[in-house]
RNA sequence: GGGCGAUUAGCUCAGUUGGUUAGAGCACGUGCCUUACAAGCACGGGGUCAGUGGUUCAAGUCCACUAUCGCCCA
């Protein structure tokens, strides 16, 4: 415990639980509908209700959290609408699973309605483990409207919006090809199918020509599908095969005949161009099958075990089959060769297992005319994808859209609002209906499928506002400003849901899309649980403080960009966060209630009237200023990375470097006025910083805010305002601008670390003082140095100054040149003469490079008739000085020589 | 096959519209427990800015090609 009553190094755990419950008892995340100020409203991308807090949460959510309080310090109704999605295969995994640890039972021992009523159950008891967790890491999400997406209105919203397409003929049924998982037994859309290159083989097949001893060669990815092959097919003006179309070929196995057809889309470069029409189990052959009126043949069931259509090989899986396919083929020697052979493969995002293309009656949102305007929305600028080549790729996808297949065969999720008569007449209704649209029956049964998770996901920027119901939320929050998201998932959600804002809302959902990058682990790998390479933020919070992750996320970040991450990174933020906690504690060393009170803008600019300030006072107001400038449009601009680095060398490298250290001469001196001044200034600083900061780091700038996490220490905010939350975003103070005192300051420093530079070339201890001569600097004022000989003294521990500009060189001293001055340090027993000299020359080679650029440019007839004036005249400059000090340098060699 | 991105110090990354002597953090070396902070302070070493060619008075920055890596789409 050190004098002030403060930890020495900061103690993140009392205060952050504690200052989280006090935001929440205030309300403060709460937006009001009777605010007069502006909306800001950002819709969270809600994680699965079975989720637990990644990395990429933390991130994702770190970001949103910024803009949040950003905008609620800047003036706005600021809302953040939180909740979580109801992930339908997923969480029927998790709890199929669940289930079957706990009770040995399988959903279908259950049966669909006691199941589902399970799964609520689960959701009940685990569902909000995320949502805690994101308040764990500081998020000022208004949880007062937390949202799921199974919420009695976000359903009507589904149904609404799917019987509406479906009357405007934007939703059909259908039977075409799908992704289909085995292991999830349901139908999946094309986003949901990842294709990852799979090495396998290209198995080169003969098909007997019927009624000769021929044999034509198909090359196949996947014998096991011959089994539902109803042709083969070749192009049409492919020479090799001309003769053949038309012919008909045994089909091996199976001993079914089977035609040669000819079709333009077969390629002849693949293979032996011969290719096997598989209709119900590959998009391609479903095509050339509708066009050649062909049959399809489906010989897989749902779980991925081959159907009585395969003949022998019913109830084989279909990769079990393959090889037994394969073996029968090769007993036949109808194998001509394999070859080893990589092709993308679909697997389903939820369990990774292989996706079969299927055939299958499903439904599908014809997307085009959706499309359209989304489209449009982009491209003219209302919306901004930042950062913008995402534009390309968002145009890229909507011109090439394609039907989405919405229904899941599934028991947890939107049930498709679409009911069945006995003649099969559909009758899509939001409410049960108690007859047949189309023929009047009462004997009605309802889809048993459910509706994909994402088709409730992309109403979220509206239905969580209360659509299709005309609510007040609706009309104060949408459209909304900002979306943050990760781009995986650009197409999933953030196209989806500019379409259907537009669509159902007449207006787009925000105006800005930021799609950050993926957090890896240290190696630039995807973290995953299979791979066990992630770090969990919970451990990293615990361990470190939310602050220290939100900020050490910030500082390794750049825009977009991937953030590879190991666990000691976390130390960067808590580094950081130990060091504003020290400063503050060197404040409440010296701080008294008065200071505080005084810390106003207003007494400040009094005091520079008054001129009672000094050269590092109005050099931190004028660097201050430059600060909020900086950070405010960084933020606006949504640089991130920029923003925080803009706060982080502020506060470390100009306010506790050099301004905490350039006051203390006046806090340790007897000058009272002064020393008020100076903690007046040095608490201002520090009170507006916690403000630039508190997006960023909300914890610590709070409890500093309000004297928080130590008894006795003083709230720096208390006469503004109770929280950061209701403070305002500082503005910056047009009368602190000041180039002078920056240019004067940036000498001093220049001098200063000159003469550290020295010193620790020499290895001269700390507590040895020494004293310093300085000569030169004609076109200064001296007063520059004279006055502030305390400078020197607290950053480059001297006990004398003595400046001259006629100062003749002294013996055995190590010196510096910097601008036109020279520097001595006559320290005769602390000077190694040839730690000198080398000091010395280095800098001579240095200056005398520069000089050799300079000289070949200024030699250029080129460069000093086409370069603008201004640029060759700042090299005339340069090379003015760089000659002097060169001279002088050498002088200074010649001398140690003696 | 089509598209996008990256390549700057040992590692992770900044670097504005081309124009002061290319920066930071970590790591490394040296010296410091200096009365805010050793989770700290001061100083230092370390870079032919992936390669080649071009535009320009001037290229880390603009253009083309090449190489390597990563991602998306088919």
């Amino acid at each position: 415990m050190g004098r002030a009553g403060l930890e020495k190094v900061y103690n993140p755990k009392e205060v952050e639980d504690k200052l989280y419950q006090y935001w929440l008892s205030q309300n403060y995340f709460h937006a009001r509908l009777d605010s007069t100020k502006p909306p800001y409203v950002i819709v969270i991308p809600p994680p699965n209700v079975t989720a637990q807090l990644h990395m990429g949460h933390a991130y994702d959510n770190t970001l949103q959290d910024i803009l949040i309080r950003f905008h609620k310090m800047g003036g706005y109704e600021a809302e953040w609408m939180p909740g979580t999605d109801h992930a339908g295969i997923a969480t029927q995994n998790v709890v199929e699973k669940y289930l079957t640890k706990t009770e040995k039972k399988s959903r279908h021992d259950l049966g669909r309605e006691e199941f589902v009523r399970r799964v609520w159950e689960w959701k009940e008891k685990y569902g909000s483990i995320i949502i805690e967790q994101l308040k764990k890491l500081g998020c000022a999400c208004d949880w007062q409207r937390e949202r799921f997406t199974m919420d009695e209105g976000l359903s009507q919203a589904v149904a609404e919006v799917f019987v509406r397409l479906y009357n405007k003929g934007l939703i059909y049924r259908g039977k075409y090809i799908i992704n289909w998982c085995p292991r999830c037994m349901t139908a999946l859309s094309d986003e949901e199918a990842e294709h990852k290159d799979t090495t396998g083989s290209l198995w080169y097949i003969k098909y007997q020509l019927y009624r000769s001893k021929k044999f034509i060669t198909v090359a196949t990815t996947r014998p096991e599908t011959m089994l539902g092959d109803v042709a083969v097919a070749v192009h049409p003006d492919d020479k090799r095969y001309k003769k053949l179309i038309g012919k008909t070929a045994w089909l091996p196995i199976l001993h079914r005949k089977i035609q040669i057809i000819a079709d333009e889309a077969v390629d002849p470069k693949f293979g032996t161009g011969v290719v096997k029409i598989t209709p119900a189990h590959d998009p391609n052959d479903f095509l050339m099958g509708e066009r050649h009126q062909l049959e399809p043949i489906l010989v897989m069931n749902e779980d991925g075990t081959m159907n009585a259509n395969a003949g022998p090989y019913e109830g084989l899986d279909r990769l079990d089959a393959r090889a037994k396919v394969v073996e029968q083929l090769q007993r036949e020697g109808l194998i001509e060769k394999i070859e080893p052979h990589t092709r993308p493969v679909g697997h389903c995002y939820r369990c990774d297992s292989m996706v079969e293309p299927y055939l299958s009656l499903q439904w599908f949102v014809k997307m085009k005319p959706l499309a359209e305007p989304a489209l449009a929305a982009v491209r003219n600028g209302n919306i901004k994808l930042r950062p913008g080549r995402w534009n390309k790729v968002y145009e890229h996808w909507m011109e090439n859209i394609r039907d989405w297949c919405i229904s899941r065969q599934l028991w947890w999720g939107h049930r498709i609002p679409v009911y069945y008569c006995e003649k099969n007449h559909l009758t899509a209704s939001t409410t049960a209906p108690e007859k047949c649209m189309t023929c009047g029956s009462a004997n009605l049964r309802q889809d048993p499928d459910v509706l994909d998770t994402w088709f409730s996901s992309w109403l979220w920027p509206f239905s969580t506002f209360g659509w299709p119901q005309d609510s007040p939320d609706l009309k104060y929050f949408y459209p909304g400003n900002t979306l943050v998201t990760g781009h995986e998932i650009i197409f999933f959600w953030v196209a989806r849901m500019i379409m259907a804002g537009i669509e159902f809302m007449g207006d787009i959902p925000f105006r800005n899309v930021y799609l950050h990058g993926i957090v890896r682990d240290a190696q630039g790998r995807k973290m995953s649980k299979s791979l066990g390479n992630g770090i969990d933020p919970l451990d990293m919070i615990t361990k470190y403080s939310a602050d220290a992750v939100r900020l050490s996320l910030l500082m390794l970040s750049s825009e977009g960009a991937d953030i590879n991450l190991a666990e000691n990174h976390f130390e960067i933020g808590r580094n950081f966060t130990n060091k504003i906690w020290n400063a503050y504690r060197f404040l409440m060393m010296n701080l008294d209630e008065s200071s505080v009170q005084a810390a106003t803008a207003a007494a400040i600019n009094a005091a520079r009237q008054e001129n009672r300030l000094e050269l590092a006072d109005r050099w931190i107001l004028s660097r201050y200023n430059k600060a909020v400038q900086r950070l405010t449009s960084a933020l606006g601009e949504f640089h991130f990375h920029e923003a925080i680095d803009t706060v982080y060398n502020f506060f470390w490298k100009e306010y506790c470097d050099w301004y905490l250290e350039l006051i203390k001469p006046r806090l340790y001196g007897e000058d009272a006025e002064a020393k008020k001044t100076a903690l007046v200034i040095a608490t201002f600083i520090m009170k507006n910083t916690m403000k630039l900061l508190h997006p960023f780091a909300p914890f610590i700038s709070e409890a500093i805010w309000r004297g928080e996490g130590a008894e006795g220490s003083l709230a720096l905010g208390r006469h503004e305002a109770e929280s950061l939350l209701l403070a305002a975003w500082p503005a910056p103070v047009n009368e602190f601008d000041n180039d002078r005192a920056e240019a004067e300051l940036s000498l001093l420093q220049d001098l200063i670390g000159a003469i550290r530079n020295m010193r620790g070339e020499m290895n001269i201890p700390i507590g040895k003082t020494a004293e310093v001569l300085i000569a030169g600097g004609d076109g200064q004022d001296p007063a520059i140095i004279t006055q502030h000989a305390s400078y020197f003294e607290q950053l480059a521990r001297t006990h004398s100054i003595k400046y001259d500009r006629q100062l003749a060189r002294p013996k055995l001293a190590a010196s510096a040149v910097v601008k036109d001055f020279e520097i001595y340090l006559p320290l005769a027993e602390l000077i190694d003469i040839n730690v000198e000299r080398n000091r010395l020359d280095k800098e001579r080679q240095r200056l005398e490079k520069l000089l050799e650029d300079l000289n070949r440019r200024l030699h250029s007839q080129d460069f000093v008739s086409k370069a603008p004036p201004q640029v060759v005249e700042r090299e005339r400059q340069k090379k003015i000085e760089f000659e002097m000090n060169l001279q002088k340098i050498v002088a200074n060699m010649a001398q140690l020589a003696e």
